[in-house]
DNA sequence: ATGAAAGCGCTAACAT
DNA sequence: ATGTTAGCGCTTTCAT
């Protein structure tokens, strides 16, 4: 059988092309007799409209676009796109994705046209993407909806979803304090990501609060990588004294710490205490296993969804939100060797 | 600028929609002087096709599908989305993802509907549903083009991609038979990966090779998980005597191993030595770092796309293809400790 | 080598 | 409540 298009529906449920749209579309003024009569034709015929024909013609495609950047980090963007297409897809909407190089010059046109030429409805942004000003300029300019994920910058702009980042980073840093520690390391994410910044402002704040000044000899700038995270340690650890605690802006990067100490002999967390930031699989497989904070990757993925698609609906009075992280306390913490 | 369609571009050169069109798609028989008026109006006015138009009228999106199923490895979806995605884009095709429950019954309607109603030109299954029956039977009946990665069933029915598991795992185990090792135990991977059971074939075969036994004790079950890891490990290391060395089908599982190996006070790889497959990014994260098995993930998603996108333009004669994998030892394996 | 005309399958206005 | 008529922007015949 080939496939069937809406004139055979049409045809086979005696009724006019439009009537089917109606039916199919659930739009009103229809019947329940005729709109019975049309689903029994669909169902036989076994009826899938052609999106092609609907894009063109409707000017929708049922296709919600995933911007990121790459290289990303692996498990945040799986995440994502699962909390995405656990929300779209159960409404008919599919997902395509596109990794792009947040510094490429062309990129706001590649987007643009990406969106043009597929005719995708929506777009959901991740870090660092949500915070690339000239993109967020380039959709509002031609009123692509969009929503951000983590953004830092010009959030009035855009639906946005985010998290507590300087909350969680503080709450580690004064459990830290907590268990005796003093000289407390912290090891900055990457500077494109802005969202991670965040981290180490909860950080400083967190000592200041306990009247415990920020040494700049504490604090080093990684680049989110677990190679980073090595070179970053070696350094600390070569410190005099030696930090007690170092509190990595994420898992990566905390488990490069891990490895050297390792490799220095330094006990976890007898001699030092390690934290990290993402709670990725990796966490609990280290070992000891990783203090960290859990990040509510998939349920801002589809928070964010969720308004794109009510926004795409032509909803209003729609808000950005907030979700918690948590801490997770493992058994790379330990109160401070000299408390 | 509103939209440029290939109307505008047709008048601002002078020329017939179809000449445009024709230059657009690289067609034959145009006077190189009018294609160069073409590409300026092209370039002037930003022209792109819409896609849908494009797919509508001649049954073509520009766009892939990846299928693959959930809970996939996150680590291996990534680096299979990276290769497609790098090959496809330069020529002009996105990717739409579509992970997919293996064993839901309407799973082959699914993805023929999805196929066609969103109009995508070509498919790619990756494990386990690679190796899933009923979807291939519908794609070839549905001529549906498409082409797997890592297959172990009915291989001639379409174009593949492959690496040679089952060397790989013979090597692996020779190997840690040349240091000594005579109580290996194997962890089986998830039995629904088929893929994953030919580690398990070259892991017997090396065996054998060597005149040592296959040890029905010695060999466990497990899910391709961590937590399966550490519960064979934990089963694996109360017999007696303890295996010397433990090979698990996948990385997950061996880091198990080593975390419960840790818990026990059992030196890796002094009284324990502990191997991997796949060179996730958690193998040299571990202390010890694990010795495993690099699998050419991204090239073999990349031969793939190729092949596909090969034959959507009507090349014949196109052939499957095997990449290698190949050993990677690191510190987690050793000399048996009673050699 | 180039063009004119007829759709692809659907939605949107505008009838009725 | 239902139907009619134009297109959406492009690719295909088939002419020229």
């Amino acid at each position: 059988m080939a496939k069937a298009t809406i004139d055979d529906v049409a045809e086979l449920a005696g009724v006019s092309i439009k009537t089917v749209s109606r039916v199919v579309n659930k739009e009103p003024n229809v019947r329940p007799q005729t709109r019975d009569k049309v689903l029994a034709a669909v169902a036989k015929l076994d009826y899938r409209p052609n999106l092609s024909a609907r894009s063109l013609a409707g000017n929708r495609s049922y296709v919600l676009g995933l911007l990121y950047g790459i290289p990303g980090a692996n498990y945040y963007v799986i995440d994502i796109q699962e909390g995405v297409l656990s929300i779209c897809r159960p409404q008919g909407y599919d997902l395509l994705i596109h990794p792009c190089n947040h510094r490429d010059e062309n990129l706001v046109k590649e987007i643009v046209n990406l969106t043009h030429q597929k005719g995708i409805d929506g777009l959901i942004l991740t870090p660092p993407l949500s915070d690339n000003a000239d993109v967020i300029a380039a959709l509002l300019n031609s009123k692509i909806p969009f929503v951000r994920v983590a953004p830092t910058i010009n959030k009035e702009v855009s639906l946005f979803v985010e998290t507590n980042d300087w909350e969680a980073s503080y709450e580690m840093t004064c459990q830290l304090i907590a268990m005796g520690h003093e000289r407390i390391a912290f090891i900055c994410g990457h500077p494109d990501h802005l969202a991670v910044s965040h981290r180490f402002e909860g950080y400083k704040a967190a000592l200041k609060k306990n009247n415990i000044p920020v040494r700049k000899e504490l604090v080093e700038q990684g680049l989110n990588s677990f190679v980073s995270g090595e070179q970053c340690a070696r350094k600390l650890l070569a410190k005099e004294p030696r930090p007690t605690a170092i509190f990595a802006a994420n898992d990566d990067m905390a488990a490069g710490v891990m490895l050297v100490a390792h490799q220095q002999g330094i006990g976890i967390p007898g001699e030092l205490s390690v934290a990290g930031y993402d709670d990725t699989p990796v966490a609990h497989q280290l070992w000891p296993s990783l203090t960290t904070v859990r990040q509510p990757v998939q349920q801002m993925a589809k928070k964010a969804t969720d308004l794109l698609l009510k926004q795409l609906r032509g909803k209003d009075e729609l808000s950005s939100g907030i979700l918690s992280s948590s801490l997770i306390v493992r058994n790379s913490t330990g109160p401070a060797p000299d408390a």
